[in-house]
RNA sequence: GGGCGUUUAGCUCAGGGGGAGAGCGCUUCCCUGACACGGAAGAGGCCAGAGGUUCAAAUCCUCUAACGCCCA
């Protein structure tokens, strides 16, 4: 062995052989009692990033532990379709042949997609393998398949028969740069400083006239009434007069509505149902009517009358202009206000009524709810359950129609004859009419419809297969608090309606990777860090080790290279501690299980004991997915007492040949490579190699060192022979014996550095 | 406005009713036959503040402050 560990060539081998050899499958453990995590399913445009490096790696901990516990452990991959990012991908590349997706048509333009899925999405699973992450690549599903698109075809069709599932028109968010509806949750809220414009609307009958407030003041475009709250002394009178919009000459009436919030602005507000969620609401409860006044990219329409042809932007000032010519314009003020951007692109989103299909979660939202207050499905840490019921509390219908080609296509059918609607798993070809004109809505479904599926459709529903029945409900999902609401809550509720079973146990909640100020790692601020040149640097594992000793339950993790850096260290000092072993026992003869001496020695005992001890609290502080608390306290362990203490006590029986020391060295090490397996992989691995010389330690036993012997026991056994060398060397220690033998459990430290003092240096002159 | 989190050694963070910890940094010594990617010895903290519960509080409860996140 080289004195130093050199992580990149002990890194290179081992993953092809375990995929070749078939040990990520769980056919491993043919007998075993099934284990199942699906992988929340990343993005196939994507790469790598800190975030998916501890996710995976907290999935990687949890299945390689059961896998060596004998567990037919499944970590079931795959990645999802990305339909928005996909399409904006491939029309990039279009775009550089000088190609319009209209063009080629929608046919070809799939073509394309997949050509190009075929050649660049790989990249994500080949960094998956490259991080050592142990899933079953055999299994692996992409949400664009046959089996899932089939399932996300049942669920659509059954979902709506059940009335579940209904098209209707709503305001939904629009995004004008992907020009589609998106989700709710697909918003993400910035704080920003705007503008809060006042404007007068002056009475159709004559003098005076109701000022209104507004952030976005082209929307006055589209009003179609003023709202003001039914109880306010300022406006009680006014209510049933009518206004006339200027630059636009309508006449709209003054309307009392509850909704309103008289301490906001004026106390009157502007009422744009076609442009804003809740003037959508207070113009259906009056039946003011609805006037869009944007097209699809956000540039204002014939309705918006001179204006038409601006974008929203240029005509938010085009209006204020006229405004203060025409004398409307009451004044401008500057404002805080929450502005919803595109998560994917940054763009505002514009509040849009348009023609699309819901899922009504209302129903759906009872079971999910209980079935976490109910126990049956736990978060970890606890208090995330939080979270998830107040999300669940406050659903809104749920938008899953996007106006884009790439992703599953919305299963129904227009009567090109009557007014027909069919919603079918098959492609009708004849309506109830008796017309043959039918046309396939042209939408596709929101990604997340397919995701949500991910628990059970990758197993094979809805068809009846062995892998569904043995390995559903899955036993844990793991994921970021970040995204709760965009597949925890899904796939709970939908699980639970179309399986009539929890789609997991438990459900582990991590934080986020942060730079290393602590800030949010983003590329458009240019502080991400990536994981792969992070591997090539250090290795996988110190990166790996360096996490998982952070990941503590449900807190963000500030990234430090430094402790990246001391994982590779750590990776160093167990290289050396084998190598050290190996200098006292053949390479390949420690057995691959067992081999615990019948009769063991005091420093035997004592580390056999501590060894024991260790497992207990490890184990324990796993199943309760204490990752941060598991692996300090076995780098404590190992560092502290086996290498700066047992190993060193040993040093000198080992120089006199003592064969049985030798072989508790040797299972003593063997044991900590597999309790470390989990965490760093490659080295252990190499390391076990090494030492063992046969089989893998990826599925190699998980140790249960015997508790022979009590660590109090072993101590005052070892402390014995501390004291009767101490007076055969007449050396005065520094401890007192009853000190050591009294206190809870720390007489090895007191003990272990007096005799380690005195068998490596006092021993080492006489010999 | 509502909820959650954080505040512990110089820095970054664990811990969570009875000994105040880790990594990095710092001081002194040591290239000793596994490892200088190392070893030995050490310095350094009224655990944000104020009340309370308890025989006992960094830890539990209440309030306050600062910072951060999520939701409206």
């Amino acid at each position: 062995m080289e004195a130093a560990y050199d992580p990149q060539k002990v890194e290179s081998e081992w993953y092809s052989r375990w995929e070749a050899a078939g040990v990520f499958a769980p056919e491993t453990n043919p007998a075993g009692e099934p284990f199942c995590i699906v992988i929340p399913p990343p993005n196939v445009t994507g790469s790598l990033h800190m975030g998916h490096a501890l996710d995976l790696l907290i999935q990687d901990v949890i299945i390689r532990r059961k896998r060596m516990q004998g567990f037919a452990a499944l970590w079931l991959p795959g990645t999802d379709h990305a339909g928005i990012a996909t399409q904006i991908v491939v029309e990039r590349e279009l775009a550089k042949e000088g190609i319009d997706r209209e063009e080629i048509g929608r046919e070809r333009f799939i073509e394309r997609v997949w050509q190009w899925k075929a050649k660049s999405g790989g990249r994500i699973t080949e960094q998956i393998r490259r991080m050592g992450f142990s899933t079953d690549w055999s299994r692996e599903r992409f949400t664009m398949d046959e089996g899932l698109s089939a399932a996300v075809k049942k669920v659509f069709v059954d979902l709506y028969h059940q009335d579940l599932i209904y098209r209707g028109n709503r305001i939904i968010n629009w995004c004008p740069r992907d020009r589609t509806a998106i989700s709710d949750v697909e918003v993400i809220h910035t704080d920003e400083t705007g503008e809060l414009v006042h404007i007068r609307y002056p009475f159709t009958d004559g003098e005076g006239g109701i000022e209104v407030a507004t952030t976005r003041a082209e929307t006055m475009l589209g009003d179609t009434g003023v709202a003001v709250h039914p109880e306010d002394p300022r406006y009680v009178g006014l209510i049933g007069k009518t206004v006339t919009l200027p630059l636009v000459g309508r006449e709209i009436p003054i309307v009392a509505d509850d909704a309103v919030d008289s301490s906001f602005g004026t106390g009157a507000v502007k009422v744009t149902p076609a442009h804003d969620a809740a003037d959508f609401d207070i113009g259906a409860r009056h039946g003011l009517g609805s006037v869009v006044i944007l097209d699809e990219d956000g540039v204002i329409n014939d309705n918006g009358g001179r204006f038409a042809g601006l974008d929203r932007f240029e005509a938010r000032e085009a209006v204020k202009t006229a405004l203060a010519e025409e004398g409307a314009l009451v004044g401008v003020e500057e404002h805080q206000h929450s502005v919803g951007h595109c998560q994917r692109c940054n763009t505002v989103v514009e509040p849009y009524l348009s023609d699309q299909w819901f899922v009504r979660v209302g129903p759906l939202v009872g079971p999910a709810i209980e079935a976490v207050k109910s126990g049956e499905i736990r978060f970890t840490p606890k208090r995330w359950e939080k979270t998830y019921f107040h999300w669940m509390e406050n659903l809104r219908d749920w938008t899953i129609s996007r106006q884009i080609w790439w992703g599953h296509r919305i299963p129904a059918w227009y009567c090109d004859s009557c007014d027909e609607v069919i919603v079918s798993v098959t492609e009708p070809t004849v309506c109830a009419c008796g017309s043959l004109d039918l046309h396939q809505d042209p939408d596709v479904l929101d990604t997340w419809f397919s995701s949500g599926l991910f628990p059970f459709s990758t197993l094979g529903w809805p068809e009846d297969t062995d892998d569904l029945d043995r390995f559903y409900p899955n036993s844990v999902l793991v994921t970021g608090y970040d995204i709760i609401s965009f597949w925890v809550a899904r796939m709970i509720k939908l699980g639970l309606h179309f399986t009539s079973t929890k789609p997991f146990t438990d459900v582990v909640i991590h934080g986020m990777v942060r730079a290393e100020d602590g800030a949010k790692m983003s590329k458009s601020v240019g502080n991400t860090v990536d994981p792969l040149e992070i591997v090539e640097e250090h290795g996988a594992d110190a990166l790996r080790l360096a996490l998982i000793q952070a990941a503590s339950p449900g807190q963000d993790i500030p990234y430090s290279e430094e402790w990246v850096d001391a994982a590779r260290r750590f990776g160093n000092k167990l290289w050396n501690a084998v190598r050290f072993t190996l200098m006292h026992v053949e390479p390949g003869s420690v057995p691959a299980s067992g081999g615990y001496p019948e009769d063991p020695g005091p420093e035997e005992a004592w580390v056999l004991s501590r060894l024991a001890e260790t497992v207990k609290e490890f184990d324990d502080l796993l199943d309760a997915y204490r990752f941060s608390d598991a692996f300090g306290l076995l780098y404590t362990f190992a560092w502290s007492e086996v290498f700066d203490w047992f190993l060193e006590m040993a040093k000198a029986p080992l120089r006199r040949g003592d064969p049985s020391l030798g072989r508790t060295v040797g299972v003593v090490l063997r044991d900590l490579l597999k309790l470390f397996h989990p965490a760093i992989p490659y080295v252990t691995e190499e390391l076990w190699f090494e030492l063992v010389g046969e089989g893998f330690i990826a599925t190699s036993e998980w140790p249960e060192p015997p508790a022979t012997v009590s660590g109090v026991t072993a101590n005052s056994r070892l402390l014995l022979r501390t004291t009767s060398i101490r007076s055969w060397l007449a050396i005065t220690l520094r401890v007192s014996p009853s000190r050591m033998s009294s206190s809870r459990d720390c007489a090895p430290r007191s003990v272990c550095n007096r005799w380690k003092y005195l068998s490596g240096s006092v021993i080492r002159q006489r010999a």
